[in-house]
DNA sequence: CTTATGGTGCCATTACTTGTCACCTTATTA
DNA sequence: TAATAAGGTGACAAGTAATGGCACCATAAG
């Protein structure tokens, strides 16, 4: 076997083990101490960030997590995620934002002058722009890893309204229209909730004796456990092809469309609090919606629109 | 020269020059024919596309456009380009879609089941949403050419109310609120205009006859070609802090936030064909603006919510 | 003090890489 | 049709890099 091929498969083993010693080595790859000494040095020369613990029950570990096998990529690929980076990158917050600098310095460095100048110019003449984020959060990465490894977390939690302390395990959290969310359990209330990211002032982990488990539950169907209260009001609107392409673009788990006789309708539930979110949402609609029940709702909506004519 | 250096300076040798013979390898490298003709051998063994052409004249070609050199990421840099890369993939249309799937199968032929779990893990705790794209826009790589090459468009543009063939110069796309937009030069109007992507039916390279030099205008400076007609309309509102951060959210070239006496402002031009646009986005704001200029705005959003109530 | 681990220097052996040379194939063009 | 310039193959000798074995050192745990 060539050398080169066995480093490279060195990597993955190194890579799947984290913690390994020189007989390991000789004796996966049939090769002698003073050989995997040596590839161990070209490892190291290659920039895999190894550390060498001496003694008995000694051995070598993988530092920073791990590194793997050299990826080739076609220019165009290049191109791709490089934007799909940049794409990112303008987040003002997000868990991978530490990682987008070293690839950038990673992918620069192979590319020739050239091609440095395509992406340059690329760059001038493509952008995905979304909606900005206004607020940093804090605790991203903290929020993943709770989800992941089904952690409880203690946090302190500040609305305008009111400031609380609160006992969750996140399920997932989602970058949505400006803003960072976190699905999760409540553990004091015993519900589903969805929690502002940058409402987060400050977490802890708390121990594990009260936790559920929700390894079930992903991003996809988490909002299976949310449940109307008992307060929840249902409400039911006409809907125009215009109005179905809004809601296409922005979605909520609690509202679904409906097809009854060839007329298409918009339909759920929503709870008494969220009536200042509701309003101006239906009111974002304009024309291509019509409240067809609560008329409480239509109310509320005429109040909203007499309220806004006496602002102007 | 060991010889893995060597293969890899080749590998950017040939990414430059994209066409080359065993002459051209053996002048650069020192090396005898015979070499020349075995690395080759190990570059195609190593997966770089190239295809020879016999006889005189002949040589060696890049195929597919250019392979980079070998990258390697730690698994923490992957995670963070595979969710880059899903990101960009929900987008209905993107330019970069094709390299996508590529870019996909090497990532997961590098990556050890684990990492792979902890890909397929992260995947259901982590995502990033965006204005699902409801139309399917078939130019976007074409558009992107011609506006990187400085070069004509005749484009069939069909809006709901008129169907209209224009000659067009792009100088940029980009993606936002659900659709790509392409910002380009109306070489019949001799104005800046905006069209939205997905509105092309059907797009012809015109010859460079008539051509305009825009290579200095870029997607963030070309909005400096938009001047108000002689029929724009200069509007000014009063904004509380709540609207700043919904204007930040989602910005206009054709507006700004201007501070006087410590209050802040929105203001700008709008020209009165874009009244159906700018009256809902206007009350979209709310209670967190109020029209200061002119009264005929004022009216509109009146008879606007007037209309609403009437609808309800 | 023993044991298990990493680490170094040296050297003979083995495996790979290279250059040379003769000769073949393919396509262009005088 | 012959000359030419390009890629392509096989064989072999010479050179270079990789390997294994060995003696021996350093470090830490028990």
């Amino acid at each position: 076997m060539k050398k080169g091929e066995r480093l490279n498969m060195m990597l993955r083993f190194i890579n799947q083990k984290q913690m390994f010693t020189l007989k390991d080595l000789m004796g996966k790859f049939q090769i002698s101490k003073r050989t995997a000494l040596r590839d161990i040095e070209s490892l190291e020369e290659m920039g895999v960030p190894l550390y060498a613990e001496y003694g008995r029950y000694g051995g070598y570990r993988l530092l920073n997590s791990m590194t793997l096998p050299p990826i080739s990529f076609t220019s165009h690929e290049v191109f791709a995620l490089y934007f799909a980076m940049q794409a990112l990158k303008s987040f003002a917050s997000s868990p991978f934002q530490v990682s987008f600098s070293s690839i950038n310095e990673k992918f620069l460095n192979q590319v020739t002058p050239k091609q440095r100048e395509q992406i340059e110019s690329l760059h001038k003449r493509v952008a995905f722009f979304h909606t900005e984020q206004t607020h940093k959060c804090d605790y991203l990465e903290e929020l993943l890893l709770a989800a992941v490894e089904n952690m409880g977390l203690e946090i302190h939690y500040s609305t305008p309204r009111r400031s609380t302390i609160r006992t969750i395990q996140p399920i997932s959290i989602y970058a949505m229209r400006g803003y960072w969310y976190c699905q999760a359990y409540d553990l004091d209330k015993r519900a589903y909730r969805v929690f502002r990211c940058d409402r987060i002032q400050s977490l802890d982990v708390v121990d594990q004796e009260h936790n559920v488990d929700l390894k079930d539950f992903t991003i996809h169907n988490a909002h299976r456990l949310w449940s109307p209260t008992k307060h929840a009001i249902r409400f039911k609107c006409s809907i125009t092809a215009t109005g179905v392409e809004k809601f296409m673009q922005q979605q909520f788990p609690s509202m679904e469309l409906v097809e009854e006789d060839e007329e298409r309708f918009l339909s759920g539930t929503y709870e008494p609090e969220e009536m200042d979110f509701i309003i101006p949402y239906l009111a974002s609609f304009g024309k291509s919606i019509r409240i067809v029940e609560p008329v409480s709702l239509k109310d509320c909506l005429k109040k909203y629109y007499i309220d806004l004519m006496d602002h102007l």
